[in-house]
DNA sequence: AAGAATGTTATGTA
DNA sequence: CTACATAACATTCT
């Protein structure tokens, strides 16, 4: 389900609903029951997102790190919480909300230690003030693998997926087949500025929408949810109507329009 | 109601 | 070492 902006959103969210005072965890299913009990009764210190990575800190030395890969979610429910729906891993019980954890890949207690060993593994997060755009760029202008498949790893670049990579390839331009290194300066700048401005855009919005809504007509929060991408899943490219071409890419489809992406 | 889904990791191959 | 392919995994939503 997620992208880097919906893990930064949520962050924020459990940062806000959370934060300072102490939580009560519990694990409904007993699958992180050990888990549970040693964040139990500690506030969250810091909620931190790293790409598609959360970590949260309850200054304790221990620090829950959590990904939800594919269908990983955190639902938020009110205080005090209804009976969990589904098979809920975590649930941190706050006096503003409580939010419950399912279906995550990862789900553990991790010293700082270990945060800051998987945070080196991964590149620059577009959404991160001490993003190193520098580094980046230097990576990309010597990688001779396909711009589209380079963009979805996320030792390069932490936090696109396949959605993203997709729509900020179309609205760059850039044909996901060239290869980074055939990039101008120029147009690395333009895709990491648009990069930026997209995820925070999604990170704002809660959901993902790059079409323009002077292009659609309607204001992003009142799009139908066809009018909110340009090729992700399409058929046609919604800006010429020309058919898409689909090509796997980092074993995943990516979609693009031969017309606005030229090769 | 079966299948797709905004993903990562480990492992194998060339 | 790099690039690429594949499988396994987890649950919800349509």
């Amino acid at each position: 389900m997620p992208e880097g902006h919906t893990i930064h959103r949520l962050a924020r969210d459990l940062q806000r609903t959370l934060g300072g005072a102490p939580v009560r965890a519990t694990s409904p299913q007993g699958r992180f029951a050990e888990g549970a009990d040693r964040l139990d009764g500690h506030p969250l210190v810091a909620a931190e997102a790293w790409g598609k990575y959360l970590f949260c800190d309850v200054g304790t030395g221990d620090v829950l790190h959590v990904h939800l890969g594919l269908i990983g979610k955190f639902r938020r429910r009110p205080s005090p919480p209804p009976d969990p729906v589904g098979a809920v891993r975590l649930r941190l019980e706050g006096d503003a909300a409580t939010w419950d954890l399912s279906g995550p890949t990862r789900c553990e207690l991790v010293t700082v230690d270990e945060q800051v060993a998987i945070v080196a593994r991964l590149g620059a997060d577009p959404l991160r003030r001490d993003a190193d755009v520098d580094a980046t760029r230097e990576r990309f202008v010597r990688s001779g693998r396909p711009v589209g498949a380079y963009l979805l790893d996320q030792s390069v670049i932490a936090g696109i997926g396949n959605v993203y990579r997709a729509e900020i390839l179309f609205l760059c331009g850039i044909h996901p087949t060239r290869p980074a290194r055939s990039l101008s300066e120029e147009e690395f700048d333009q895709l990491w500025s648009t990069t930026v401005e997209q995820l925070r855009l999604g990170v704002r919005m809660g959901r993902i929408v790059t079409t323009d809504p002077d292009e659609i007509g309607r204001p992003r929060s009142r799009m139908r949810s066809e009018d909110r991408l340009y090729v992700y899943h399409r058929d046609h490219c919604r800006r010429c109507g020309t058919e898409l071409e689909v090509i796997p890419m980092g074993g995943r489809p990516i979609w693009c329009c031969p017309v606005c992406q030229p090769a």
